[in-house]
DNA sequence: TATTATAGTCACCTGTCAGTGACAAGTGGG
DNA sequence: CCCACTTGTCACTGACAGGTGACTATAATA
């Protein structure tokens, strides 16, 4: 043991991230965390003052969701010029992103299953992208009026985070094989095809 | 007691349907099942062989998922001309069937935790719901050739089992509330426009 | 060197879980 | 009645969970 607080704190914090990306908020408690840390749980509680309070720290930590600069990227050099380009841009920028974060996949995997002050608080810094991009589409383009844009979004992004958090589980959904980047690429010509379809104005 | 070995297995069962749609898979355990039926553990493991055996036995009840026949109803009646019409018809009845099963609910969530042999087993049952209900749309009309129906059809299911998962634990997604008709029919009307604007040829 | 705060260790408590062996209470056949 | 079988009860084990109190080791400081 090398005695240093700050340390100790940073692997307990390094535990909890790659447990969660390994095995999901399930398997996660204090004594798999300091089994995994090297370390005696009973820092876990001194330290931290408890699992929710410790998760609250991880959380903090923050860099789970791409923020929406990331997710714009340089606006200038990106070729799309109507609403429904920007859409399908964002979408599947996030549905990308997405599929790398592991952590991320397992927050929303404990949204799922149970909705407490922790999960809320994560959903709020996400919400806050999402309400950001539909700011900035508003902005892009008018859409037809008779559209309602949040919630056609909702229905595709809903779509994607749930095909990303099934893939885990099982490699196929509905005849579409998720194993090979030829069944995300159906998907994403879906995306592109609904998106272009019911958003642009005839 | 009632020393009836019948009316004990009935018991039992019921009392896995009871907790699966009150709290899940997750509080789903052999001590946990004994209580509510009232009745000892052991029988648990005498009738039924243990508990991934006893899940199976549930699991063959079926009854969780909309039969094909039960989503058409009566073919005759329905007025549906398109193709679209017709997709549309089905994943509307779809969700609205889905909204209404909460043992179905939190198998799906299961799913997403954990695929194993029973939610792969439950799985392919609804998966022919789906082929069936696929099969029968590529009947009802041809699609334009350039959409691909199968993938299109995935992320809305997707996005509609994911938005029907997810408001167990929370109530609004993307700043539409869930809790009220209103959100519910915001989402319908959205499936709507997706399904006519991408579906219909032009 | 003696003191004191801090970092880390150890042993233990309570509760719940899955699973099992031994036994009691009924039930039917001879 | 006696026997065998079925149904149900009880008590226990071992593993693991969260959580806590008391201890030791180390380092800086006076």
């Amino acid at each position: 043991m090398v005695r240093n607080k700050e340390e100790t704190k940073a692997r307990i914090l390094a535990a909890v991230g790659k447990l969660l990306a390994e095995s999901g908020f399930q398997q996660l408690g204090v004594n798999a965390i300091a089994r995994e840390a090297g370390v005696d749980k009973v820092l876990i509680y001194r330290y931290f003052k408890g699992l929710p309070s410790l998760l609250r720290s991880f959380g903090q930590e923050g860099g789970y969701w791409i923020t929406f600069q990331e997710l714009i990227g340089d606006e200038s050099i990106i070729e799309a010029d109507t609403l429904a380009d920007w859409m399908l841009y964002l979408l599947l920028g996030f549905m990308r992103d997405l599929r790398e974060r592991p952590i991320s996949q397992e927050i929303l995997r404990w949204e799922l299953l149970e909705g407490n002050e922790l999960t809320r608080e994560l959903a709020s810094v996400r919400d806050r992208l999402a309400l950001d991009s539909l700011k900035f589409l508003d902005q892009k383009g008018a859409a037809p009026p008779d559209k309602d844009i949040p919630a056609i979004s909702a229905v595709l992004i809903a779509g994607v985070v749930y095909l990303t958090l099934r893939k885990k589980a099982s490699d196929t959904f509905m005849g579409i094989d998720f194993s090979s980047p030829a069944g995300w690429q159906r998907i994403e010509a879906a995306l592109a095809a609904i998106v272009q379809s019911t958003i642009h104005d005839h």
